[in-house]
DNA sequence: GTCTATACGGGGATAGAC
DNA sequence: GTCTATCCCCGTATAGAC
């Protein structure tokens, strides 16, 4: 990986998550990476494969976090680390998640239907079971609803920045579960 | 109205809402609402025109459901028509919601920042009022926590229309709430 | 109110030199 | 690996006839 081709990458993250992905052209993205814009399509052959390599490098940022929580055996533990993660990976990868959440409604970019939320699954695997073994009366339905939650969370950190109070919502919500 | 304009907005909207504005060529919309291109532009100036035009229906079309929540007297009641609210709004008035949220993640259409979640403001104040009355420990972070749920759920039901077990989850979040 | 024809610019993408 | 120059299409928007 050239230091040039880095600099792609992260400017057309920074400028796709900022403006979208149609709003963004390639020729902004080139001027403001400080590179020729024939060098992206050598590099990533089209918009579309700059878009690609984006998305794998944040599923790639991701795994550590799931895998941690997957394999945390305490229920409680493994519910809070949950509810912690939309905080978590906002302070650490910020417009990743923007691009990621912004995708999901961009619908050009449906190729990705599996992606957005599939990588969420794991997560709500473990979640259902630790309501189960805290015996909640409806750990499926309960899953749900805590997911919902924390899905408007981050879509309420990623519109609001600045936003205040955040800890304090997550600190009551911990509570509520264990 | 006449109704070849009208033709244009429907037009519009199904589009807009499906692949996202920057993606959807006036000259789609002209084609797929049988009309000519060059009237788009006469009736609503420019691309940005169009959109404007819709977004301000769309508020139009919400405001009987705020004012009557914001009217209800009965706490609980308006607590579960709060609730009620997204899959309500999702059944009759799908296309524009899809539009409102998708757009939250367009951002070229900053201008509309007051907009998106300006419209629910009367219902988290209302909401708060509820909590208090109840005599929840928390009316303002719980009001949040609410909101956060009701926005997770109304993605999900965007997201995937078909979505099996909404009513269930609906009825225990009414249950948690009086 | 509506259509046809057209102008204009910018967007993605390629060729070829270094 | 990188840059410069260039192509071509398509998207928005306008002009003018009916």
């Amino acid at each position: 990986m050239t230091e040039k081709k880095e600099q792609i990458l992260q400017t057309a993250l920074r400028l796709f998550s900022e403006q979208g992905y149609d709003a963004t052209p390639t020729s902004q993205i080139a001027r403001e990476a400080h590179v020729s814009e024939g060098l992206i399509f050598r590099h990533f052959t089209n918009k579309d494969g700059l878009m690609d390599a984006l998305l794998e490098l944040g599923q790639e940022h991701l795994q550590p976090f799931i895998l941690d929580i997957s394999q945390e055996a305490n229920h409680v533990m493994a519910i809070h680390k949950i509810i912690d993660l939309p905080i978590l990976l906002f302070q650490q990868e910020r417009a990743f998640w923007t691009l990621q959440i912004s995708l999901k409604w961009q619908r050009r970019y449906r190729k990705n239907d599996a992606g957005p939320q599939a990588y969420m699954l794991p997560l709500m695997q473990r979640l259902i079971v630790a309501l189960q073994a805290l015996e909640w009366e409806n750990p499926e339905l309960e899953a749900n609803i805590l997911y919902f939650t924390l899905d408007g969370l981050i879509n309420q950190l990623i519109a609001q920045p600045a936003m205040g109070g955040v800890h304090t919502i997550v600190a009551l919500l911990k509570s509520k579960y264990g």
